[in-house]
RNA sequence: GGACCGGUAGCUCAGCUGGAUAGAGCAGCUGCCUUCUAAGCAGCAGGUCAUUGGUUCGAAUCCAAUCCGGUUCACCA
């Protein structure tokens, strides 16, 4: 149990103890204390002073004492200024939290619960390459999951690809009018690329046609719908839709281009998947929901035959579900997949990495499926996250200012080359080697960046700035892990068990924060939040580089603070690969 | 118009289940490499926490109103 739980736990028996009241554990206040008063944690008296009838000095005296006599191996002293019991945790206490868990590889990481969860990200469209935006959302599910398998949690990654539809069928389109029959072997270009550079030829030409229409004297409406090049991809999702075989054959081959280049930007990125769902499987799922709802009485039908659910009670508004002309939307696949889903994994919890665009969809969605019963129903939890804007304002795939996710992973491997480069640290690593720290390092700025960030925020992307290698970033931890495992290589170990060490103040700061990383770990994945983590992260090399700086690790004033010296480099350097790794980013042995 | 989200230092962000004098990083300015990696450390400077009211021992945090920005409310996905 975590320092704060115990002390939070104490305080609860302590108050019943002397009073007689019984309070809940969560219900106590303990802080760490601010570094101008004296103790390590706070418990904060003011909200119970009234209920217990006492002033607070009083109050805090009655309970420090108590506190202190009866957890001594806990609390070595306390005071009270004003209404804060300032506690201060015995030395012995850290000293033994030290030997137990510095040789620990798992430490922080939780036992299975058995119970599951499925996680489902990235959710690319097959008609262009992925972007800054796919990024976030990629890391942040690929975290996410990591997270919660290191809390114990059985976790199911997914995928579900937009495979099909009217955005595929204009890349298919414009390759057809224009591509000679080249292909990305032909030409040399990632498959991805390949087939997004179609569905900018086909908007580029659709602009044209519909210039040219409008100059002929048409309306713009009139236009937009007549440009012969629209109505052409239009005939393809009518074709594909009746299968015809030679629309079928180019789709399949589009498509498999496509997977080519994802799955090398995701074998670069990191990312993966347990079970890949394809929309061109599930997009008839749902419609004997649409029936069963209606039979439920849960959806209604309209004179013209379409199907709608009337949320207005729940405070949103009527909800189609099904077309008059009996085809399905959107919602219903959704439905249909989320059933699809519990029927394969039966998972407890399932989570959506999707942008908060959609934070309405998920809303209605996770209505409808309670209404329905399904039994999925009330773990849905859509992790929703904010754009990612540039300075400029948002990308616009139209105005050219959409970054690419390849680009920008290759730029910031280019950076971390020139910075390691300029530094020349490790001109005996063989090219290999180097280009392996580069992409740990390039790739670790990246990710950090984006997952730092709350993820319901909304940030900003400024290439030329935001991506430092100083301060509150990647590289940052990844030198701290460096520089002891630097150590840690010379040191001779094992550390022998710590008698009576003093801890000066950085050695127990950095203690605590130490300390605190289980309990960090839980509260990013309860949240669904890794910036939590990497925040934490942060602050424990910043510790550490204060304690470093401050104190010789190799030549300590006695052998006795070496060995505890080397126990808080190793328990750090273990804690921050742990924790960069859910993160989903490596830390070098050497930069 | 309804619903939801956000507004904290020049910039990017923490802090928000109410607690002590609001914190980091970047940018700016000072120092520190003959000692374990200076991708580092120490320090200075920088704030009407959008505005106005309210709740109370105490409000960046909770409530209300207002202003600004965003998203959404399609027989699109």
């Amino acid at each position: 149990m975590s320092v704060v739980s115990q002390i939070k736990t104490v305080t609860a028996a302590a108050i019943h103890q002397l009073y007689g009241v019984e309070l809940q554990p969560l219900d106590i206040l303990v802080n760490a204390t601010k570094p101008e008063f004296e103790g390590d944690y706070t418990v904060v008296l003011f909200a119970f002073v009234k209920q217990l009838k006492k002033s607070p000095d009083a109050l805090g005296q009655e309970l420090g004492n108590e506190l202190v006599t009866k957890n001594r191996a806990l609390f070595a002293s306390f005071n009270v200024i004003k209404g804060f019991l300032n506690l201060s945790v015995s030395e012995s206490y850290w000293l033994e939290f030290l030997s137990r868990e510095y040789n620990n590889p798992l430490f922080g990481t939780a036992f299975p619960k058995g119970d599951k969860v499925m996680v489902e990200y990235s959710s690319p469209n097959t008609n262009k390459p992925l972007h800054l935006g796919h990024l976030r959302n990629n890391f942040l599910g690929w975290s996410i999951a990591a997270i919660l398998k290191a809390t114990g949690h059985d976790v199911v990654k997914t995928c579900i690809v937009n495979d099909r539809g009217i955005h595929i069928c204009k890349s298919m389109v414009a390759w057809q009018l224009f591509a000679n029959g080249a292909t990305p072997k032909s030409t040399g270009i990632k498959g991805d690329h390949f087939v997004g550079d179609y569905y900018v030829k086909f908007n580029d030409e659709y602009k044209k046609q519909v210039e040219e229409l409008q100059l002929a004297g048409g309306s713009k409406e009139e236009a937009e719908k007549e440009a012969p090049i629209m109505r052409a991809a239009q005939q393809m999702l009518l074709d594909w839709e009746a299968g015809k075989p030679d629309v079928m054959l180019l789709w399949r081959n589009m498509n498999s281009w496509v997977y080519e280049g994802f799955s090398k930007t995701y074998q670069r990125i990191g990312s993966d998947f347990d079970k890949t769902y394809y929309e061109s499987d599930t997009y008839l799922l749902g419609k004997d929901l649409v029936d069963m709802g209606l039979k439920k009485g849960v959806f209604y039908q309209k004179e013209d035959g379409s199907v709608w659910i009337d949320l207005t009670a729940d405070g949103l508004d009527e909800k189609l579900v099904r077309r008059r002309d009996g085809t399905s939307v959107y919602m219903t696949q959704d439905i249909g997949l989320a059933e699809l889903k519990q029927k394969e994994f039966n998972a407890d919890q399932s989570i959506y990495v999707v942008g908060d665009e959609q934070n309405y969809h998920f809303k209605v969605l996770k209505l409808i499926c309670q209404k329905l019963g399904l039994p999925s129903a009330d773990g849905i939890y859509h992790l929703s996250y904010g754009m990612v804007e540039l300075p400029s304002g948002k990308m616009k795939s139209r105005e050219g200012t959409v970054v690419d996710a390849d680009d920008l992973v290759d730029e910031m491997v280019a950076i971390a080359r020139q910075k390691t480069e300029e530094l020349g640290k490790v001109k005996d690593f063989t090219p290999a080697e180097l280009e392996a720290l580069y992409d740990t390092i390039g790739l670790g700025a990246l990710k950090f960046f984006l997952l730092r960030v709350d993820p319901k925020k909304r940030m900003v992307f400024n290439p030329e700035e935001s991506i430092d290698f100083h301060g509150f970033t990647g590289p940052f931890i990844q030198y701290t892990h460096a520089r002891i495992k630097s150590i840690l290589r010379k040191a001779e170990f094992p550390a022998e068990k710590i008698q009576a060490a003093t801890l000066l103040p950085v050695e127990k700061e950095l203690a605590i924060q130490l300390e605190m990383f289980p309990a960090t770990l839980l509260d990013a994945g309860a949240d669904h939040d890794p910036s939590k983590l990497a925040i934490y992260i942060f602050n424990l090399a910043k510790v550490f580089n204060s304690f470093y700086t401050e104190h010789s690790i190799a030549n300590a004033e006695s052998d006795e603070k070496k060995q505890l010296r080397l126990q808080l480099a190793q328990l750090t350097a273990q804690v921050i690969k742990t924790g960069m790794g859910v993160l989903g980013i490596d830390v070098p042995e050497r930069m």
